[in-house]
DNA sequence: GCCGATCTTGACGTGCACGTAAAGGGAAGG
DNA sequence: CCTTCCCTTTACGTGCACGTCAAGATCGGC
């Protein structure tokens, strides 16, 4: 694994440009013990581990959880468990969380259907009576746009296994 | 489409003990505007366009929107829009709200994914160092004994934040 | 008629996840 | 030297989603 970026660190404002979150919410997750950056003085410098937790904390509030539960997650990570018993608890939380975070998915995917479904009917009421409000005009030339932009690239779609 | 049952009405208490919430959450969604159920004299009462909605909320909020999201989410399911221009417009927000959903999606199998890494990697461990912890013995033995049992059913998922 | 249970409407409290000043340190630049 | 800018801590404020009394109204049963 890099060691060159292993070693890179971050100022408390370069995080936040990169995940888009501001500089009280880090504070705060530090507060609450989800950060632990080191100190260069008394300014704060995270490193690649920083990062990565903090890129696991903001996941966790885009899925829906609360920073208690982000952080039990987190330790059940890093922690990465020596004492056998501890990782047997751990084990069995993992479990169940997955278990709730596939119940997650199902309502996700059901939410996702719903809206599609009706979109399928707005679409269709819209074709017979007023086609010319369906997406595809401006729609159409933004695309196009896009096409002729020469740094344009498609998003992967990415289709999971 | 039955007719039977979409004459049924429901007490708050009812939809409470079906959907596992409050008196008090029913009354608050009320209180935004997301519920509307009808009075007689003064109790509340619902009908199955209610239980519709009710279910979508805590839907929502189990994914994580706030009310005021899925106020916007409820309004543009049942205003059925007439309005050619205000439908064309529903239809570009219900896109973006699945592109959103979808977002969250990935987000989601990302935490699934990494989280059965983990297991896996700790239930490795396990096997190496100390196989008796492992899931398998006592875990057996519940499930054996809830299956002999003769009301067994499953727990909803706490779902209380 | 009375009791208890269940419903109602306020009104206030609470926990979470931050936002928002206020007040100051430290280094860079003119 | 002063200003500017970014960093810091401390502390109070805020919006959301309810919880939790408090004080009635209503209704069935005894």
């Amino acid at each position: 694994m890099a060691t060159a970026d292993d070693h890179r660190t971050y100022s408390i404002r370069q995080l936040c440009r990169e995940f888009g979150a501001t500089a009280r919410a880090l504070r705060f997750y530090e507060d609450k013990g989800l950060l632990t950056p080191a100190r260069k003085g008394q300014t704060r410098v995270y490193d690649a581990r920083d990062r990565a937790r903090l890129k696991l904390i903001l996941r966790g509030r885009r899925i829906g959880f609360s920073l208690l539960e982000i952080q039990e997650m987190l330790d059940l990570y890093d922690h990465d468990n020596h004492n056998a018993h501890q990782m047997a608890v751990a084990l069995r939380r993992h479990r169940a969380q997955i278990e709730a975070l596939k119940q997650q998915r199902e309502d996700l995917d059901a939410a996702i259907e719903t809206a599609e479904e009706a979109c399928a009917v707005m679409e269709r009421k819209l074709g017979e009576h007023r086609p010319d409000l369906l997406p595809g005009a401006d729609e159409y030339a933004t695309l196009l746009k896009s096409r002729l932009n020469p740094d344009h690239h498609v998003q992967p779609f990415k289709a999971r296994a």
